[in-house]
RNA sequence: CGGGGCGUAGCGCAGCCUGGUAGCGCACCUGCCUUGGGCGCAGGGGGUCGUAGGUUCAAAUCCUAUCGCCCCGACCA
């Protein structure tokens, strides 16, 4: 029996001064969590009672189409640089050395290492398909971890990998696991969405986030009302709608603007919308140089409608896989010869072109599509105090290619129906992507297919957020007192609260109470502190518990009563009826 | 990485400007009292004032450095 009289669960009055959003605040007062370091916390009795629970679920799931493994934390500095990744993911990666001085890093995920263990061990077609996953911890050096567990640089993951023939194989162990995470997060009692997510640049085809909507979140998604269409924003297209050029014929004409550097102030000037207006964005990328093999810094040029943000994971994508930073004023005087503020696609040489898939030589020219057809616009005309009008792409200057480079706004269309989108704050609760070759491919993983030739499998990689779950589950279900969690997750299902632990009819109930309870198969608190009623109420509410029965003055009639935590609906039971009113109300649910 | 803020008892904070005995509320311990929404009275314990250096007769307070934590930004040229 778990008497909280004798447990380690230090409620707190007040939150720590540095929370903001609910689930840190409530986390900590509840005792769930104490933080040890920036995004390293420390997880108490009913935190990890609560991650048991959550972790049994993703357990029991992940088991119907999975095999659970456990692999190091710690890797060795060869496995990652076979993969590229030890220099890919720069200082996002904890990186380490032993005595000896051979360099280790803490597993950001595992794809080296699930890939090696592949590389190692499968030889033939018929070992496959595989998949294998593991619950186990995570470390990302994040550059600002915040909001309590939602940002952290340790964390709990489930991950799995799949290992496949050929992409037909893949299809089916990517939707083995889509309907395996409905499973789970329905289980776990959240609401949540699955939207189209950017699958990274290299290669991969398909994916899919599992989100909770929530303020507290940091991804955005876009999801139409109407339709189905749900995609988050580094992957979310829309409709437009139609925009009316300036009038005009002639080649472009040079307009005094001195001083009017910013879309807005330019657009204001000249009278026009910054929807008829070019933004101008010069970025640096680098790249591999064949001649020298060394990498050099190449200019992008990216263009948008004015009053459209760029987003920086389709350039990305546009840039084949490629990172980009802002150019430093010097670069822009190089490639402009003119001050940041009067930039402009016309009269830039030396433009790239695409061949073969492949960008040329010279400045690489991305337009935004929804600059294509587009006439007459405003654009800077890369000399001080000047802009351009009458810009017509195509005609004034020829881009290396259009691609998709803009971030979707609230109100515009749904690219299916066209009805007014929205854009939602949420958390990523859990991803499945398909990877491609990358790993198995550069970690050199081959079997023999049927014919006995030699093929390379293809992956995927599919992970689930185990803090992140209870944090979504606190963030979706908290009021001003405190959170509840679903019974299936909570650290507890019931908490018995005698209201005088003195009176030795309501202990003696309290303690029948709870023993039958938990012989009918609940997990329950019996909160036996010798504390007064308003303290022990105070502490019920905010524990995220989702059922409370009072034993209080009404023993003396054989009545007790039940407390819905969610509702605070109250209802009398008498006490021989308790364990049978749980059981009918948990059935559905079990 | 850029900007801002904060480090004083377990938690929340005051004191710092204007240098001179380290304080308040909650929590904790003891006793009494109370028992349906963080009750009351009395007594008590607990702090290298983040760290290091400097200025000074004297530093929580002024100066310098450093560490830690939080927030905003890191795209609109």
């Amino acid at each position: 029996m778990h008497r909280w009289s004798e447990l380690f669960i230090p409620t707190l009055r007040e939150a720590p001064a540095d929370a903001e959003v609910a689930s840190h605040k409530f986390l900590v007062r509840a005792a769930y969590i104490r933080q040890l370091a920036a995004g390293i916390y420390s997880y108490l009795f009913l935190g990890q009672r609560s991650f048991n629970k959550i972790i049994g679920i993703v357990r029991q799931e992940m088991d119907k189409i999975g095999q659970e493994s456990y692999l190091p934390a710690l890797h060795p500095r060869e496995l990652w640089e076979a993969s590229g990744r030890w220099s890919v993911m720069g200082d996002t990666l904890f990186r380490l050395k032993d005595r000896k001085g051979a360099d280790l890093c803490l597993g950001m995920t595992e794809e080296e290492v699930m890939t090696e263990i592949a590389r190692k061990e499968l030889r033939s077609y018929k070992q496959l398909p595989q998949i294998w996953y593991q619950i186990a911890p995570k470390f990302r050096d994040e550059p600002r971890p915040k909001s309590g567990l939602l940002r952290v640089r340790q964390f709990l993951m489930k991950d799995s990998y799949s290992f496949d023939i050929d992409p037909a194989g893949l299809d089916v162990s990517y939707l083995k696991h889509y309907d395996v995470y409905r499973r789970i997060f329905d289980r776990c009692g959240l609401r949540y969405m699955i939207v189209e997510a950017h699958s990274g640049a290299m290669g991969g085809s398909e994916s899919h986030e599992f989100v909770v909507r929530t303020p507290a979140g940091e991804d955005q998604i876009v999801s139409c009302e109407n339709c189905s269409y749900a995609a988050n924003m580094e992957k979310a297209t829309s409709q437009l709608a139609a925009i009316e050029d300036l009038a005009g014929d002639g080649k472009p004409l040079e307009v005094h603007t001195p001083g009017q550097k910013t879309i807005e102030e330019v657009a204001r000037f000249l009278g026009v919308s910054p929807k008829n207006k070019i933004k101008t964005l010069a970025l640096m990328t680098t790249e591999e140089d064949p001649k020298i093999g060394k990498p050099k810094p190449r200019a992008v040029v990216v263009l948008l409608r004015g009053d459209h943000q760029l987003n920086e994971a389709k350039l990305s994508t546009a840039l084949r896989g490629k990172e980009s930073r802002p150019m430093q004023e010097e670069e822009i005087q190089q490639v402009f010869r003119s001050p940041a503020g009067f930039l402009g696609p016309v009269g830039l040489g030396n433009l790239a072109t695409v061949k073969d898939g492949a960008f040329g030589e010279g400045v690489i020219l991305l337009v935004d599509k929804a600059l294509e057809g587009r006439k007459n616009l405003i654009a800077g005309a890369n000399r001080a105090d000047y802009h351009l009008k009458n810009v017509t792409p195509g005609r004034d200057f020829e881009p290396t290619a259009y691609a998709d480079l803009r971030s979707v706004t609230a109100g515009e269309g749904c690219p299916n129906c066209a009805t007014p989108l929205r854009v939602d704050a949420a958390v990523e609760i859990g991803h499945i992507f398909k990877l491609g070759y990358k790993y198995s491919e550069s970690m050199g993983a081959r079997v023999l297919d049927r014919k006995g030739k030699e093929v390379t499998p293809i992956m995927g990689s599919y992970g689930i957020g185990i803090e992140r779950i209870l944090t979504a589950a606190v963030e979706q279900s908290n009021d001003d007192d405190g959170f509840w969690l679903p019974p299936q997750i909570a650290p507890f299902e019931i908490l018995v609260t005698p209201t005088n632990t003195n009176e030795e009819k309501l202990m003696t109930t309290a303690l029948e109470i709870t023993s039958k309870l938990e012989t009918g198969g609940f997990d329950v608190l019996l909160d036996d502190r010798d504390e007064r009623p308003g303290v022990k109420f105070k502490d019920a509410d905010l524990v995220g518990i989702p059922f409370r029965v009072t034993v209080g003055k009404k023993v003396t009639e054989g009545t007790i009563e039940i407390v819905q935590r969610s509702t605070r609906e109250v209802h009398d039971a008498s006490i021989d009826a308790v364990t049978d009113y749980f059981q009918k109300l948990f059935r559905p649910a079990r």
